[in-house]
DNA sequence: GTGGTCTAGACCACC
DNA sequence: GTGGTCTAGACCACA
């Protein structure tokens, strides 16, 4: 997987994981690939890959069985959207309405660069 | 000033001086305050607020008079506007458009959270 | 390692990465010693070291690896040579035959000088 | 005037008046502008001409008669070849073949560029 | 006065 | 372990 720079990495793949989630790829209560899987499959070091699955099982999203594996929570979907939710309220909103001021951009033209 | 802790300091400078131009409160050709001035100024390091001036000089927004002191260059509302575009569309839209599609907003929603 | 006073360290680092780019003591792909491990090689501030590091990222000669170090990129070897032929074509030689018809030296006389 | 950044303008201007005594347009004996007159033609602040005729009278290539001006002095000629060979011989051959070895450039093409 | 470089040393996030 | 940022403070050349 290719990473952006200015992301650390450890949270790109806790966006992965978000993404997954989100678009039902992995639903409530499924096992997710180990560790190791991932960290093979993202071509990520292991210790990287552990940093995302802990920070995911703190936002309630992933929890462990031990000697078995990471299953997605019951709400993990719900509570993926909440997370999102809130930050693209409280953090993106306020940076895309100053940047459209600043650059003198409207929503009819943020529209047309949709497509 | 106050600045935000995820992002470094002297970034946060070059953005400050993004702002200025954009709003015409330095306008091309016009000198800037000294580096030793920002720093009282902005209560930094001599060194953060140089890191902030090379990075400025490198973008062509600024330049040096050796012995005087640095001066918006002539393009330099333009570079800005240049670069802010840029960010925006290519770095900033993808995203924004990625977080409606996942939450499911719309742009009339979108619009409505403006107020 | 020493280093000459008419010129900041820091340049002569990257000088000094230069030629062993050059001389294919690093090759393409390879890691180089890290930044403190070039602070203590060398005898300079880890600042210091860190400040060549950058400008060498900056003319795509090294690359970094997040948390693992920096690295000889692709076509290292080559954009070095290309770095400095421009150099010797645009500044080194116009002063070199300015040189030469100030002082009335002819190339024959240079070829004796190498001797 | 223009001037190179990597140069002091002062060291500029010396060499400004190596050329002209080098090729005789000022001669042995002749009276030169006067700094405030280097000052206005160079577009440069009096205090840097002021510090070319300095080193420019520490070189006994000019020498002064207060209340009268600057004046070339006798063996100035002689003089700047000497300084110029010397300098030429000293610290730009070196660098020279250090250059054409690095960058594996022979006498013959050397004398190809000149065209 | 101006910018530029450097050291010493600290703290941090990340891999 | 890695790089990155920052402060504090010094020293210097240059205009």
């Amino acid at each position: 997987m290719e990473f952006s720079e200015n992301k650390p990495i450890y949270k790109q793949i806790v966006e992965h994981f978000f993404s997954r989630i989100l678009s039902k790829t992995w639903t409530d209560g499924e096992r997710v690939p180990s560790v190791r899987e991932i960290a093979v499959l993202l071509e990520v070091n292991p210790n990287t890959a552990m940093r995302a699955f802990h920070e995911l099982q703190e936002l309630d999203i992933l929890y462990n069985k031990r000697g078995v594996g990471y299953f997605v929570s019951e709400k993990a979907h719900k509570k993926v959207k909440e997370i999102k939710r809130k930050e693209f309220i409280e953090v993106k909103l306020p940076s895309l309405f100053k940047d459209m001021d600043q650059l003198d951009i409207s929503f009819d033209e943020l529209k047309e660069l949709r497509k």
